[in-house]
DNA sequence: CCGTTTCGATAACCCGGTGGAATGGATCGC
DNA sequence: GCGATCCATTCCACCGGGTTATCGAAACGG
């Protein structure tokens, strides 16, 4: 049983002849005999009385047109499935972020879901270190990570984060240099969160740390960052948080960045670190080559944004002109 | 999209690796990698990651097995179908009878039905002339018409049947000699099917009527065999029909063939005529040669029992050793 | 009544796809 | 480190299917 034979019944069933069919089939008119001779040989009677005016179905043909016609369908609506796999229209994509995506992804997911509605998309909250594994597994098509990232992955830079000061609303606001901020963090009440949650965080925290000798006082972790965040809200203590907790911050939190300095100042590894997106590049997915696209032009405007803010500070994302992105 | 790869993908998935699929779908190791490598060029990913223990479906393999199952069961579901056409244990066939087949198609049916459940028959009421029709235009797979039938069309004799007299049961039972009942006859007032519904019958009772000079009074038509018979057992008068009419008709009603005494009879052709099944020898059916199979049995032991009777008379229906189906 | 036309069927041929055998290469276990 | 066990690659032979050319039959039209 051949898929071919049921479209040539089909055809000849919908045409009322040969010729017509075979046609639309773009076959010449006697391989469409012979297919439908084969067809005819399989189920072991006629299926078309031919006749002068063209060839019409026998109760045998009528019998088997509805499923052909079903069969056939079904196939080419596969066919055109499988076509938008290939082109990245259809399927699955599974994207990893942590906290150094943690404002970026989500655009990213929302922009590409836009352009290709046909792709299911999973967002997944874990650490860098998990996205990698994630990604080398198989079960991740794409991390955002902080970098460096190993390099049997391939990687694109997505932006720049920088360390910043969560602290009360309604507090003085910290310095924004990063020598002024730790002194004025010195045996200020902290909050931070576990290492075990953002294992990278928590070493650019104490990187920053022993680079300006602040020496906090570390009053309370926290597993999550909305949770650091309610925390400084609630008054227990500042914390160092992503710039990009700005935008998962409630409002009575102020951010302030930690000016780097487009990483030309001392210490400034301390201050920021670059995140990119990194993928396996022996699995080839057209679907995840879009969604990289829709990154690459998502960080490509908000680059340009920044430059025609009349700033000639380096890709990042950290605010406007004066350095802070302040109480929402 | 071909369904021979659709096929290795479900195998290859079912079997966990490309070596016992290949063993499952009974081609090479090879030829089976070449098929999923054909279908994953055609969905511009990988539908497999090949690991050290055979093979798991990556997420877009998972992605198209639930379709692809589906639509290999439904091509197996629909190739099992085909074998049943061809076997004639599924399809459809259409059975056309009369007067002529007034119990005898019903009987066949009733044990194809039994032996070949799979297939829908129809049952259809029409004159011989519409039954050689309908099976000339492939409407009828088989016809049971009164013989001869025109020459182009394949036929078995299927068996004899007589004129009878039908009279009200409450009254004297007519002759049974053919002269005799022509005499019964003569004047009496009788009722007859409308030469539109059984051109046969009606010419044969005027074949009768004129051979044995019986000349009755026709008091009435009507345009069924039942409404005949119903106007019988009402007493508007006598009527010729079938012998075979004594099946379906009431108690009331008593059906007397009359004696043909195999044909050797003076005028036996205008008392008896062979019914037979026919059909378009060009449209060849498994479904309907099984039916044909089912005929010729049955009236092969209706033979049987008659000869078992001990009457040495032809094959036929006529009744016991009495001649008469008398008052049932 | 005979050509003409229009169907589908048949015959002969040819190409490409498809499968098979042998081999290579990678990875894991002993 | 060697063998075992997978899958991938290569090469070749075959056949299934398509094409072109032609035929046969049936319905028109002149």
């Amino acid at each position: 049983m051949d898929v071919r034979l049921l479209r040539a019944l089909v055809a000849v069933a919908d045409c009322g002849g040969f010729g017509v069919a075979a046609g639309r089939l773009s076959v010449s008119q006697p391989a469409l005999t012979k297919q439908i001779q084969a067809l005819e040989a399989e189920v072991g009677g006629a299926l078309f009385v031919r006749g002068r005016q063209g060839a019409e179905p026998t109760r045998l043909g009528l019998a088997l047109l509805p499923e052909a016609r079903e069969l056939v369908r079904r196939i080419d609506l596969l066919t055109r499935r499988a076509a938008q796999f290939k082109r990245g229209e259809a399927g699955s994509l599974a994207v990893g972020f942590g906290l150094s995506g943690i404002d970026l992804a989500p655009q990213a997911v929302a922009a590409f879901r836009r352009r290709f509605p046909g792709v299911g998309i999973t967002l997944e909250d874990m650490s860098s270190a998990a996205q990698i594994e994630g990604v080398r597994a198989g079960d991740l098509d794409v991390g955002f990570v902080r970098l460096p990232a190993p390099d049997d992955l391939a990687r694109l830079v997505v932006l720049t984060d920088t360390l910043a000061v969560a602290s009360p609303g309604d507090q003085e606001p910290p310095p924004t240099d990063a020598v002024g901020v730790a002194a004025w963090l010195r045996g200020r009440p902290v909050v931070r969160l576990t290492r075990a949650k953002g294992p990278g965080l928590v070493r650019q925290i104490e990187l920053f740390e022993g680079e300006f000798d602040a020496r906090p006082e570390l009053v309370q972790e926290a597993s999550d960052l909305q949770t650091v965040l309610a925390l400084v809200a609630a008054g227990v203590g500042a914390a160092l948080v992503p710039a990009g907790a700005a935008d998962i911050a409630a409002a009575t939190v102020r951010v302030t960045p930690i000016e780097c300095d487009g990483g030309r100042a001392r210490g400034s590894d301390a201050v920021s670190w670059r995140i990119g997106a990194v993928w396996d590049r022996a699995r080839a997915t057209r679907a995840r080559d879009n969604f990289l696209t829709v990154v690459r032009e998502l960080t490509d405007r908000r680059d340009a944004d920044i430059s025609d803010g009349g700033s000639a500070r380096p890709p990042g994302r950290a605010g406007g002109p004066d350095g802070s992105s302040g109480v929402r």
